[in-house]
DNA sequence: GGGAATGTTCCGCTCAGCGGTACGCACCAG
DNA sequence: CTGGTGCGTACCGCTGAGCGGAACATTCCC
């Protein structure tokens, strides 16, 4: 071993991937001491690897700031199914928009996150602080539970045997309750999240399956509690991911 | 030395970048054998490297097929910054697509090439090849022009040290006339493209230029030669240039 | 059944690269 | 000016991560 203690494995990815994880929404501009910091690698060696990165494109250095590199984001157009993913729905998620005036989302599933793939603000501009390529936990929005309802059960345990953090204020914490939430789901087609995922928020899901059963991704519509009926938008929600699955 | 002769050099994230750089957009799934005829790399290394990937969800598997990870769709949606340039430049954009009908284009310099960061596509449907996350040499197009004419002597000329590729059947292979474009390019504001870059493309670009005076990226307008207008749309590309860059 | 493709596992050798330490530089306070 | 505190990089000796040839399990096709 070649150091005392750490999170991070001695394995070249790892450190890769602790690296460039340094780097979030809210920190898109970090220097070397600061992802030092962040990863808990020795300064010497986060300096030596941040300038191999530098070297291939992964990240870019501006004066002794460092951000995530042009070359991820061309990666990053290339990943899964994304391009045609989004090429298909990009119509049907219009009509949504212009149909409900609400957020429309489409997500797919990483792990035990949900990662937003697409989103289309409703009329009266942006205000829910989902974003593009943001991440949310599965078990405690619309979109995730819908893609948790059609996964295999790998996938619903990994999520079931960790805590269910609670994100919003009525986000499901029990798994008991989740699975038996994906069950319900798994006959109507849609997932709903009535303040689960935040103060306020309430959406509709309804999962994207592909020919084999096996789901894709999740579309979804969000508003502020209130201003939304769910249960009039789940019917044109349920549609628009048929019709994008049949189309896949 | 670990292997008798090779391209890649024994470094852990160039031999990442190697598996990485393995997929494009016309190999957007591929095997382990394949990654490792690509790279050049033994089988026994790329099968470990390709599962520590997935491990850290670099790449995603489906069977014994692989793909390019969400992960690296969530980094490529923070990098550089691809954010707030494309939230600040998609309104222009947009009038810009409206007021010429054809296909606009904004792209940011990658080394010698030119990546595209957002396409909107004309009224008349999609016909150009170029796609988001897609690349082209700098100097065969207007965008690269553009952004070469305002870029440092070290980024020109290490495109002129290099073959200049023929992409088009007009492109401008001789370093002395590249040169002699990128000045007249910075008089004027305006980089033309007519068939360098394919046949019968045509295209105007401008840089969007940063408070000091570094190019951050490049806006154009492109349509079928004789179906666009070059020195016409011209004034309206360098506009939303301007505005841009003033934006951010 | 034999051949050729695929993928993974094994294991011993070795150098890539780890990280403690030292250093140079740029600030800022006293 | 001086001492302190931050930064980022360079040095270098030790060592275990991980390299890759070989062997092996599958699968597919002829």
């Amino acid at each position: 071993m070649r150091t005392a203690e750490r999170n991070i494995p001695d394995l070249a990815v790892a450190r890769v991937s602790a690296v460039l994880g340094a780097f979030d929404s809210r920190h898109r501009e970090l220097r070397v001491s600061e992802i030092s910091r962040r990863t808990g690698l020795p300064k010497s060696t986060t300096s030596r690897l941040v300038a191999d990165l530098v070297t291939y494109g992964f990240l870019d250095r501006t004066g002794t700031s460092l951000r995530i590199g042009v070359r991820l984001f061309e990666f990053g157009e290339l990943a899964s199914g994304r391009r045609d993913l989004r090429a298909i729905a990009l119509p049907y998620l219009t009509d949504l928009r212009e149909a409900t005036g609400q957020d429309v989302h489409l997500a797919v599933l990483a792990g035990t996150d949900v990662v937003y793939v697409e989103i289309l603000r409703g009329r009266d501009g942006p205000r829910l602080p989902s974003e593009v390529g943001g991440r949310l936990p599965a078990h405690a929005c619309a979109v995730g539970k819908a893609l948790l309802a059609f996964a295999v059960e790998a996938a619903v345990s990994l999520v079931c045997n960790q805590p269910l953090r609670t994100v919003g204020p009525r986000t499901v914490t029990a798994p008991a309750l989740l699975r038996q939430q994906l069950a319900r789901i798994r006959e109507s087609g849609l997932a709903y999240d009535n303040e689960e995922s935040g103060l306020g928020v309430a959406s509709v899901a309804s999962a994207v399956l592909h020919a084999d059963g096996r789901p894709v991704a999740a579309v979804s519509v969000s508003g502020r509690t209130g201003g939304l009926s769910l249960r009039s938008v789940g019917p044109a929600v349920r549609t628009v991911a048929l019709s994008i699955g049949r189309e896949l």
